[in-house]
DNA sequence: CGAGTAGCTGAGTAATTGCTCATAATTATG
DNA sequence: CATAATTATGAGCAATTACTCAGCTACTCG
């Protein structure tokens, strides 16, 4: 889609089978470190040595540090939405509500699954700018998506299909970042009820 | 409210007039330095500089770098607070829809001002302890204030007001957060009309 | 005025860290 | 087996940066 230049290229493009190995083992190690030490602590050489690989050997698939961050970005982000769109193929519910509900709770499992990860790639590191691009990549195609549904729905009464698609995601995304944030146990069911109750009042309502 | 330890405790407590100077010099350099440079190259020794003081006398006012940033955050949270609550004092509107613009509008302005000192305070900065303990003091303030109103309005049906003021509180973040996540220039005030129609639509719908 | 206190200075330090590069090991090729 | 290509190594460099401290200046007040 963008016209800029070649994301994430590597210095040296995997020849051998070793080589996607190492690769691989790279972001896992990074994955964990990351979890365990934070983004500031997590340096390259706790990355290389975790990973059991030279730090030398890192440099030679990562032009920098915030490359392996932005590629485990990606990866997570990738993860994330082809865990929303697997619903699509199965059956969805019939109601708007539960295909909501289905929604929110795909983004709330997400976190549960890597929540010290997750704290470090969307709240502790850095924005880049090549962060930002993949992470607008990844909302552009789940609103591409929610947009999608809203479209074919019957239930749904909000003119402006884009926007609304657009407030769903970022309210999904909402949820997360209570979960993230808040230091006293949140009620999580009650909120994702309401949150919910909320889109869909909002969607089902009628005109502008 | 909180018990913890003193917030923010400087080395010095200023007892000349040049002292709480210094400390106000070294806040504006900071605000200044942080939008110019980011977090990561907004370095003590260039905040000294730009306030026109040495590192030294930085440092007996703020233990850390970080402490820095922390007192910003609470001045500037402070502001936006003071911001929606002026709107107390003063006659609010009638209707629940144009009280919520209201709020949400603050939110927008507030950040306009400082779109990049925002950007460093809530994207760029990893999120400490204290920042966080800051932020959820403010945040709960701000839930505890939209709270108040929605039980004073006769409009709102929703049951859970301390769940449905957290929802209104984090939405009006969540605009800002498009404001500043967005590449592509987006419609504000078409996002702005349908997330007020969202909240409205939830808050006076009836039942559970 | 002068002694005590508060505030200011800024070169220097200690520590960290991202990253390089010369060399070696491994694998593919003919 | 020989040659070339690919991958791995890791000590160490260069640069950065938060922070200290010993000494200095400015202010206060009797």
């Amino acid at each position: 889609m963008t016209s800029g230049p070649r994301r994430l290229q590597p210095r040296k493009q995997p020849k051998q089978v070793r080589a996607e190995l190492t690769r691989q083992r790279i972001l896992t190690a990074a994955a964990e470190v990351f979890a365990d030490y934070g983004y500031a602590a997590g340096t390259t050489n706790r990355i290389a040595e975790r990973a059991g690989i030279s730090i030398g050997s890192l440099y030679q698939y990562y032009p920098n540090k915030d490359a392996v961050l932005a590629e485990l970005t990606a990866a997570h982000l990738d993860a994330g939405l082809a865990l929303v769109r697997s619903h699509q193929d199965g059956e969805l519910p019939e109601s708007l509500e539960d295909i909501l509900r289905l929604f929110v709770r795909a983004a709330i499992s997400d976190h549960r699954g890597h929540p010290q990860l997750h704290r470090v790639l969307f709240e502790q590191a850095p924005r880049t700018p090549q962060i930002f691009e993949i992470m607008y990549e990844y909302e552009a195609a789940s609103v591409d998506f929610i947009k999608g549904l809203l479209e074919r729905h019957p239930e749904v009464k909000v003119e402006d299909k884009q926007t609304a698609a657009r407030l769903v995601v970022t309210s999904a995304g909402l949820l997360v970042h209570q979960l993230v944030a808040e230091p006293n146990p949140i009620d999580v069911d009650r909120f994702e009820n309401e949150l919910v109750a909320m889109l869909t009042r909002y969607l089902t309502g009628g005109g502008s």
